[in-house]
DNA sequence: AGTTGTACCATTAGTACAAATGGTACATTT
DNA sequence: AAATGTACCATTTGTACTAATGGTACAACT
């Protein structure tokens, strides 16, 4: 499996990570149950720091791409190749597009809708 | 009619003036049909820039409490009473709160959130 | 002992936006 | 001529977030 990260790029290092691991899985380079670098080793292996790896493997473990097994390393997911495909972002994209489409018919600002996302955001997460 | 505006309150500006004018015609103090001050009048009246003012009336217009008619002046809107206890934030923070809650049910990032937001919001504006 | 994932502490640089200010100009009515 | 709402140009200040970096520490396994 190899791994090519482009710093120049606009799009950010933990995504990078994140979409390369996934088309490794529907391309079968890397099948369920194989294991995958430690954070660490990964890291060093493409010079980046640990949290940036930790973070890509934190969302690839909620979208049950891989697994995590404590002390005995990550894994990839039984179902890895089927959740590479669902695109959990997507889905939140059209779901907001619609939301905020509706608000935009009725005349409301996208300034106003930016100041009411902000206050959704900050109200339950305090 | 008597508008106070608190320079160091974190509330903005226009917002202040907005709601006084709602309270305004809540409270009777001014009914439909009654003329308003100009923009610059009552730029100059509270101190304020005219673009200040002008922005306030037109929210306030679009969510008819008032009704500009041009180079005849503002009034309040027929219908300001109704208009003014309709608060179009309320039903956009609401119906955006069902909306990201369903997200954070599913394990969505705030990050992903905020990000996919982001994409929404700018898809149309450019 | 060494490695695993993970959780805290923190800072830096960059981006994006809100809010407000200022100036100029327009068409139209009185 | 004066006033109306409105539209455009622009800048400044402050806030809030992202992305990434760095260091330290923990419990549990090999």
């Amino acid at each position: 499996m190899e791994i090519t990260i482009d710093i120049d790029d606009s799009v950010p290092l933990f995504a990078q990570l994140i979409g390369q691991i996934k088309q490794a899985v529907l391309c079968d380079e890397i099948c369920p149950g194989d294991a995958l670098p430690s954070i660490r080793q990964l890291a060093n292996d493409l010079e980046l720091n640990n949290k940036t790896v930790a973070k890509a493997y934190r969302l690839l473990e909620r979208d049950s791409v891989i697994q995590t097994k404590g002390y005995r390393g990550t894994f990839v997911h039984p179902d890895a190749k089927a959740n590479s495909t669902v695109d959990l972002n997507a889905w939140v994209v059209t779901k907001l597009g619609e939301t905020i489409g509706a608000f935009r018919e009725s005349g409301v600002t996208d300034s106003e809708i930016r100041i009411a996302f902000g206050d959704v955001m900050n109200r339950r997460s305090s």
